[in-house]
DNA sequence: ATAGGGTTAG
């Protein structure tokens, strides 16, 4: 059959016979023997543009390309068989044109009857187009495949060129595909839609504005589908100048309304942190599909928002749009980071009495939601139960060990999944270091460390090293601790590890190191407040009340605020929250009442104020009976007055860490009120049964 | 004739 090459191919083919090739070929192509030649000229190595990455060499303003040209070259072999050797380069240069001998074996990929073009067929595809799909997304596989059509004379056919192309993004090889669309002599918007679409999809997201950018420059036309695909990979990027051009763009074209269109934006500026912007954009989205509802909730709960999360997941219900899975999930994150039980416990009915499938996302979330919101077994009980479990799950169920302080089932969980279960990752070994340092088993989390890299060869990060520090710092290890940072960091530690070192100094009350230590974080980050606090707590602890003093002065002078602790418990549905010395709540009388005679009671049974809990208060005023009046004090008041004669356990969920006398306190009181009280404050969970914490007093 | 849309778990 005739070849017709398009303008590039001719331009190869001119060229003449390529010196020292060892195939022959023709201008016709119709033999056996024949060298095709893919050609292009300024892709991919040959351009190295900063700016567009992969654009044409003539459109290039940046002067570094079109230097020399590359070209591929596809060796077919007739017959029986194809056979594709490895590619091959010719650069031409103004030195004179090379040729690199192609290396590698000669491949027998895979058997074709023959060469002979056929028809296409809309029920049976034709040969060459099931080669494609048999190819896949190999980049070896594809080029053959590509030999095919080339010789079959399809290379002009769109369809044909298009699913090259984009199974060609999916094997990573942009540059390829972007050499397949330019050569093509009429390229439509189809054919660069669907490529930015595959490069967003594949994790290509750069590759994905380029070829964004090169149907801006070949003048086609935009569909809204280009948009969502360009949306999608400025989202990842968390790229918002691009982002918002995009957007922009896409209102000029006529896309402003399409509901596509506005749920990819709406990602976008959630991801990169705008929800403002996205809300907007999510109310602005006439016939909302459940794509955006999800899109919303989960915004807001990657954003740490997860009550906003929620109360969209609310008005869903009102709304009577249908969730699916991947509501489920969003809205189960969102109560797992809220502490929302009793939704989480809805939600869970929901997707068990509509016998949803459970995916491994689903089922991930539910353990996930059951572990941070402290119902330990029942997540034991899902994970179990689930069909299918990867990292993900494995390593949600041990961070629930851990955070309860259930060390050693943590650890059993772990050797179990060395054993059967999927390879721990980065995150698996935080859960488990994390695990060993709020059950003080040292011993195990040595092992993990070390195991970590030998066997997994997973090379520790910060948030590993602050777990080990923490570890033996907790473990009243400081010497182990600085011994470890000097041995194992290597370069400067950062902020994150001397932090860890400082809570150890703290509770350990080695006041000269942990004086030294602050004082060195205050001079890393002289504006962040936490390290101030921690410094006044030192101090208050060694009894140096003139150095607090100087400490909150800097903070007055420099206005730094120390984050403000609140604490939320939810009842009947509803979540209450409360601040230090919060007046704010319709029952307020009450609860403070309430919680005057419980301290009093406690009291009568022991309880003694454990005032260093409070020096650190940076206003007289607050000073002043605010250790009464913690927020977790007010929460488990509101909670025990609420539900008198109940035996459910009280649920509190704290933004910082529980302090000493509340811990103390509610200890008391889960023994003179005879009720099971979980508090989950920023680091873990404490369970107050009986005048005892789950903690054991390590945390 | 013909090749597709936006969202998920630690």
């Amino acid at each position: 059959m005739a070849f017709d090459p398009t303008p590039a191919e001719r331009g190869v083919y001119h060229g003449g016979r390529l010196k020292g090739a060892e195939c022959t070929w023709d201008a016709k192509g119709s033999r056996v023997d024949n060298v095709v030649v893919l050609a292009s000229r300024g892709v991919g190595a040959s351009c190295r543009c900063p700016t567009m990455p992969l654009c044409r060499p003539e459109t290039c303003s940046s002067g570094n390309g079109g230097e020399s040209t590359f070209l591929n070259l596809l060796f077919i072999k007739g017959g029986r068989e194809t056979m594709f050797i490895k590619s091959a380069s010719v650069s031409m240069s103004n030195e004179g044109t090379t040729y690199s001998r192609p290396k590698g074996n000669i491949q027998f990929l895979n058997s074709v009857p023959s060469f002979q073009p056929s028809g296409m067929d809309s029920h049976h595809p034709s040969p060459e187009y099931s080669s494609l799909l048999l190819a896949g997304p190999r980049a070896g596989a594809l080029k053959q495949a590509h030999a095919r059509i080339i010789v079959t004379g399809h290379s002009r056919s769109l369809p044909f060129i298009t699913k090259l192309a984009t199974l060609a993004v999916a094997a990573g090889a942009a540059p390829y595909a972007h050499l397949l669309a330019t050569s093509h002599p009429a390229p439509d918007s189809f054919l660069f839609s669907s490529l930015t679409r595959a490069a967003a999809h594949h994790g290509l997201p750069v590759a994905a504005i380029a070829f964004y950018r090169s149907l801006l420059s070949a003048a086609l036309p935009f569909s809204s589908f280009t948009f969502t695909a360009v949306a999608k990979a400025c989202a990842d990027l968390s790229a918002i100048r691009t982002g918002t051009a995009i957007h922009a763009h896409s209102i000029v074209l006529g896309f402003g309304s399409d509901r596509f269109v506005l749920t990819s934006l709406l990602v976008l500026y959630s991801k990169c942190g705008q929800l403002g912007v996205a809300r907007k954009l999510f109310d602005a989205i006439r016939d909302r599909g459940v794509v955006a509802w999800n899109a919303m909730i989960s915004g807001y709960e990657q954003n740490g928002l997860a009550e906003r999360g929620i109360e969209v997941y609310r008005e869903m219900q009102a709304a009577k749009a249908v969730p699916d899975s991947m509501t489920f999930v969003a809205t189960l994150s969102a109560c797992a980071q809220a502490g929302a039980l009793d939704l989480g416990r809805e939600v869970e009915k929901r997707i068990v009495s509509e016998r949803m499938d459970i995916s491994v996302f689903l089922g991930s979330a539910l353990v996930n939601m059951y572990a941070r919101c402290g119902v330990v077994d029942k997540a034991r009980r899902w994970f179990d139960a689930l069909q299918e479990r990867n990292v993900v799950t494995w390593t949600s169920m041990i961070a629930g060990y851990g955070m309860h302080g259930h060390g050693h089932e943590a650890i059993k969980l772990f050797h179990l999944m060395r054993r059967e279960g999927p390879p721990p990752n980065h995150v698996t070994f935080v859960a488990v270091l994390s695990a060993c340092a709020h059950a003080g088993l040292v011993m195990e989390g040595r092992d993990a460390f070390d195991c970590m890299k030998r066997i997994y060869g997973l090379v520790p990060r910060v948030e590993h090293y602050c777990s080990m520090v923490d570890m033996f710092g907790r473990a009243g290890l400081l010497d182990e601790a600085m011994q470890f940072i000097s041995d194992y960091m290597p370069g400067e530690p950062g902020p994150e590890v001397w932090t860890a070192v400082l809570g150890a100094c703290k509770m350990h009350k080695n006041f000269i190191l942990g004086v030294e230590v602050a004082e060195r974080l205050i001079a890393l980050e002289p504006e962040n407040p936490s390290y101030h606090v921690l410094l006044s707590n030192i101090y208050a602890l060694s009894g140096k009340m003139h150095h607090v003093e100087k400490v909150r002065n800097t903070m007055i002078k420099r206005r730094l605020k120390k984050q403000i602790g609140f604490s939320l418990i939810e009842l009947g549905g509803t979540s209450h929250l409360f601040r230090m010395g919060e007046k704010s709540h319709p029952q307020t009388t009450e609860i403070y009442q309430y919680l005057e005679e419980l301290i009093h009671r406690i009291s009568a049974a022991g309880y003694m104020p454990e005032t260093e809990s409070v020096l650190h208060e940076l206003e007289e005023e607050e000073r002043e009976g605010a250790l009464r009046y913690h927020s977790e004090k007010l929460a488990v008041a509101y909670g025990l007055m609420m539900s008198v004669g109940s035996t459910t356990p009280i649920r509190v969920i704290k933004n910082l860490r529980i302090c000493g006398d509340c811990h103390l306190a509610i200890k008391f009181m889960s023994a003179v009120e005879n009720r099971e009280i979980v508090v989950r404050d920023k680091h873990r969970f404490h369970h107050f049964k009986d005048g005892k914490c789950s903690c054991l007093e390590y945390w």
